[in-house]
RNA sequence: GGGUGAUUAGCUCAGUUGGCUAGAGCAUCUCGUUUACACCGAGAGGGUCGGGGGUUCGAGUCCCUCAUCACCCACCA
């Protein structure tokens, strides 16, 4: 087959993707140790962003490599529902419509969002095949399959027998525009600039007054104490009194409680149990009524006073200060920075309110993970990670996971509607209303938070507990989990969590947490701001494999770093080398050869090749199997370029060994396939006529036999050449003769000396003449006469300064008797050695420098 | 308020447990169309490793300290 000049990506890789598909080479069949990633899965609905390229890249690499190792391997390839996220997207949409979701049932609702996402879904199906990911689609897995819904129902009831979990009455983080309860941790705290009131809470006998100060005043009206330090003298007198709350005619009692700091505000603090979780928290101690004032569209309720009924928030605290000023009760005023929470979706301010709920107690959870996070039964890419994990595990609260959305996996819990304190536990989710015995009951209308269900993946997706688990039984514990730093609470956590629950055993045995590809100008990458690079287009201009390498390169785990275009087009260029490469080789060995091609080294270039292939093949396994990717690519690119096509092919042009040039080709294409997948089965299929054979499924390659000394011989060629390329470089004296005393190595690569260092000829002779090489351990001269070499002389005259400077260093180091007795032998050694190699090279310099400088005179 | 990470060439970053003259890619400069590739080849220049102190025979690497930046966590009214 004759290859054109130039890869093109696009002319290929649909055509190879399909040829993957079609031979199964992505189902597990390696018969040795089991290593099985399942994908994070991306939400359903929305387009893959190049940070999934990342992603993608990662777990593709990790597989690909492990499935030519022979390793049964399986990548699981999934999608999220993605709850809350979809929710809202299909608001808006429902928004441009003019509708809201209150126009809808629960059941319609979620019915539409099916519809929706069925109607935009499979995009990122295709993206992902773009991308080159070597997943089993037959074990494609949807967060609301069957499977995972059972799974996440077994797991509730397992709580819910256990006692693990609880509903009650708790200050939920509640978005008033979304109309739902948050998670803990899925509110984003800011630091703001607020305002600080100051106000006067008069004593009910009239004794005096407490001035209370507080960043909520509108939450007045639900007050139910003011709490002072039980040792703080100002306030003593007034404890167990009682104040009349400004605004409304209620009379509320002083209180002391050790939360409080007296150095705080005036030292007196406003209690508000049902809008604030210091307050709460403070009720719940002092058995403090919880009055609600604010309702869950973000409204002052029917507790507040008339006027203050249906107000905002903001407006009512408007409102409030207005009033209070006019009444005198406001006593100053006082900027005051301070953090509060968001809804991290449309950014208003998250508000505490008392809803009924379903919670997790993560206490002996979090134990068990802890446990198993310090016997070390997790490695984790960077390891700090772990540490992190474990402190995080160490504060972890009860886990609200009721959502007052539509579209999730409904709450298999219902309540009596004679009784409210009698909850069952009942699958028959479809029905709102179901009767048991004489007693009716009613459906929780909320949903799980996805990530109770997504808790479970890495075993739901294997099938655990199911008619067919044999995944489970393969492949469980999972071999890595690669994700995103921002998922390693909400997510990595309760995984390893549930996994320990559930199955007894922790879910992955690794976990690589990648950093995240940030805008080229290292900013973070947004929609609004529009700096969001896609990455179909990208694929389409370089392909594939270039998107994938120029990713990975030069990132480390964990850490941020701008996409960057000019690292694409390098490894585009290098996916172009490698595919001239093979038109060279091909050209040489002809089209068909796979498995063919022996390893038999004949020349002194043939040995090198061989170790440095060896030391490719050892470098680049060792890489990954440490998840070191951008070493790993970096290994393989420079063998590849600068040792294979630079030195290898360029000499064997001088003495072509045609079987050697194929076996290479195939160890190369074996070694790169993981980092450019497309190109390399590309070119594999043109040396191979069985159009059975998939380079996907292929070996990973074994080093071949040669002869080390003969591999040094080819350094001492290459030492040559150089020096001959810059000396005739520098003098402009292309053309000239090297002659060489009597060395068989030299004679035998006379012509390939000649070619690659451009000279007129490669001569032996009994002794030379002109201008003498300084950089091999052999005797060569260059026939350049005396008036040009003199120019030389600036040029060796440097490089004796650096030799003596080197030599002075080392003499130095080994005059030091702590350095001799403390260094260790080896690296003494080497020292020593280094300085007589340096001396003797210093001695031909200054002899070749002397030797132009006498006949200069 | 706590915690973590970072600071190395013009840019983006490596540098594994302290040990050869600190590396890579891109960018820059010079030369070159030699029958795989100009998405190419040959060569060159460029860093007192953020500042200061310490440990050590030896520090980019370990310790202390200061500075700057980034991120994470946290219920200061």
């Amino acid at each position: 087959m004759k290859l054109p000049k130039v890869y093109e990506p696009g002319l290929y890789e649909n055509d190879i993707y399909a040829l993957w598909e079609r031979s199964e080479a992505f189902k597990p069949s390696g018969e040795g140790d089991p290593y099985a990633i399942v994908m994070p899965p991306p939400n359903a609905n929305a387009n893959l962003h190049i940070g999934y390229e990342l992603t993608a890249a990662l777990q593709d690499i990790a597989t690909r490599y492990h499935r030519l190792k022979g390793d049964n391997t399986l990548l699981l390839p999934g999608a999220d529902h993605a709850g809350f996220e979809t929710q809202s997207v299909f608001e808006k949409h429902l928004a441009k419509e003019g509708k809201s979701r209150f126009d809808f049932s629960r059941e319609e609702l979620y019915n539409q969002i099916w519809d929706f996402v069925a109607l935009n879904r499979g995009n990122f199906e295709k993206q992902m095949r773009r991308m080159g990911v070597s997943c089993d689609w037959s074990r494609f897995t949807f967060t609301l399959d069957d499977r995972v819904v059972k799974r996440a129902y077994k797991t509730f009831k397992k709580m819910w027998d256990e006692d693990l979990v609880y509903r009650g009455e708790r200050l939920v983080n509640f978005c008033t525009f979304h109309g739902t309860a948050f998670a803990d941790i899925e509110v984003v705290h800011k630091e703001e600039p607020g305002k600080l009131w100051y106000l006067k809470y008069p004593l009910t006998d009239g004794s005096g007054e407490l001035i209370v100060a507080t960043t909520r005043p509108e939450t007045m009206f639900g007050d139910t104490a003011v709490a002072v330090h039980p040792d703080d003298k100002r306030y003593a007198k007034f404890i167990g009194k009682t104040v009349k709350l400004p605004l409304s005619k209620r009379e509320i009692p002083v209180i002391a409680d050790d939360f409080v700091d007296p150095k705080f505000g005036t030292g007196a603090v406003k209690i508000t149990p049902a809008h604030d979780q210091n307050d709460y928290e403070a009720g719940k101690r002092h058995d403090l009524p919880k009055i609600t004032v604010i309702s869950t569209d973000g409204t002052m309720n029917d507790e507040t006073p008339e006027e203050y009924r249906g107000l905002t928030v903001d407006a009512a605290r408007g409102k409030v200060v207005t009033e209070l000023t006019e009444q005198g009760i406001l006593e100053k005023t006082e900027e005051h920075h301070h953090s509060v929470g968001h809804c991290y979706k449309c950014d208003n301010v998250i508000q505490p309110l008392l809803r009924d709920q379903w919670f997790i107690d993560m206490q002996p959870l979090a134990a068990e993970a802890i446990k198993a996070l310090q016997a070390n039964k997790i490695t984790f890419y960077p390891e700090t990670k772990k540490d992190q994990l474990v402190s995080y595990l160490e504060g972890l609260h009860d886990w609200n996971i009721s959502r007052q959305i539509a579209w999730g996996i409904p709450i298999p819990a219902f309540q009596n509607v004679d009784n409210p304190d009698d909850w069952i536990y009942d699958e028959r989710v479809g029905e709102e209303l179901i009767t048991i015995g004489d007693k009716t009951y009613h459906r929780d209308p909320d949903v799980f938070d996805t990530w109770f269900s997504s808790s479970s993946w890495p075993y739901a997706t294997l099938g655990f507990e199911s008619d067919n688990d044999q995944d489970f039984k393969d492949f469980y514990p999972l071999g890595l989990m690669e994700t995103g730093g921002e998922i390693l609470y909400p997510w990595v956590s309760r995984m390893i969590m549930l996994g320990l629950y559930i199955t007894g055993d922790i879910p992955f045995k690794e976990v690589y947490i990648h950093g995240y590809v940030m805008a080229e100008d290292g900013s973070k990458m947004s929609k609004s701001i529009g700096n969001v690079v896609d990455p179909l287009p990208v694929i389409e201009q370089y392909g594939s494999d270039a998107l994938r390498m120029g990713i990975i390169s030069g990132r480390s785990p964990a850490v941020n770093r701008g996409y960057d275009t000019r690292r694409v087009e390098d490894a585009r260029n290098f996916a172009n080398k490698l595919w001239n490469v093979a038109r060279f080789i091909e050209d040489r060995v002809g089209d068909v050869f796979a498995g063919a091609a022996t390893a038999e080294p004949e020349t002194t270039a043939d040995h090198w090749v061989l170790s440095k292939l060896q030391h490719t093949i050892r470098l680049v396994s060792d890489h990954l199997e440490e998840y070191r990717f951008s070493e790993a690519y970096e290994a393989l690119y420079h063998f590849v370029w600068d040792d294979f096509a630079d030195w290898y092919i360029e000499a064997s042009k001088s003495a072509p060994n045609a079987d050697l040039l194929g076996y290479c080709l195939e160890a190369i294409l074996k070694l790169a396939h993981p980092f450019a997948p497309f190109v390399t089965e590309t070119i594999w299929q043109t040396i191979n006529d069985d159009d059975t054979s998939v380079l996907a499924t292929a070996t990973w390659p074994k080093a071949a036999d040669f002869d080390n000394k003969k591999a040094a011989g080819f350094e001492e060629i290459k030492a040559i050449i150089t020096e001959s390329r810059f000396i005739t470089g520098v003098l402009k004296a292309q053309g000239s003769t090297l002659y060489y005393t009597d060395v068989p190595v030299l004679t035998e690569n006379a012509a390939l000396i000649s070619r690659m260092a451009r000279l007129a000829a490669v001569t032996e002779v009994k002794d030379g003449t002109g201008l003498y090489l300084v950089d091999t351990k052999y005797k060569c001269w260059l026939d350049i006469d005396a008036a040009t070499a003199r120019e030389y002389q600036g040029q060796l005259a440097e490089k004796r300064t650096a030799q003596e400077a080197l030599i002075q260093r080392l003499e130095t180091r080994l005059s030091n008797k702590g350095y001799v007795d403390n260094a260790p032998k080896k690296v003494v050694e080497e020292t020593r050695q280094q300085l007589v190699e340096a001396q003797d090279q210093l001695e031909s310099i200054k002899t070749e420098y002397e030797r132009f400088g006498s006949q200069e005179a």
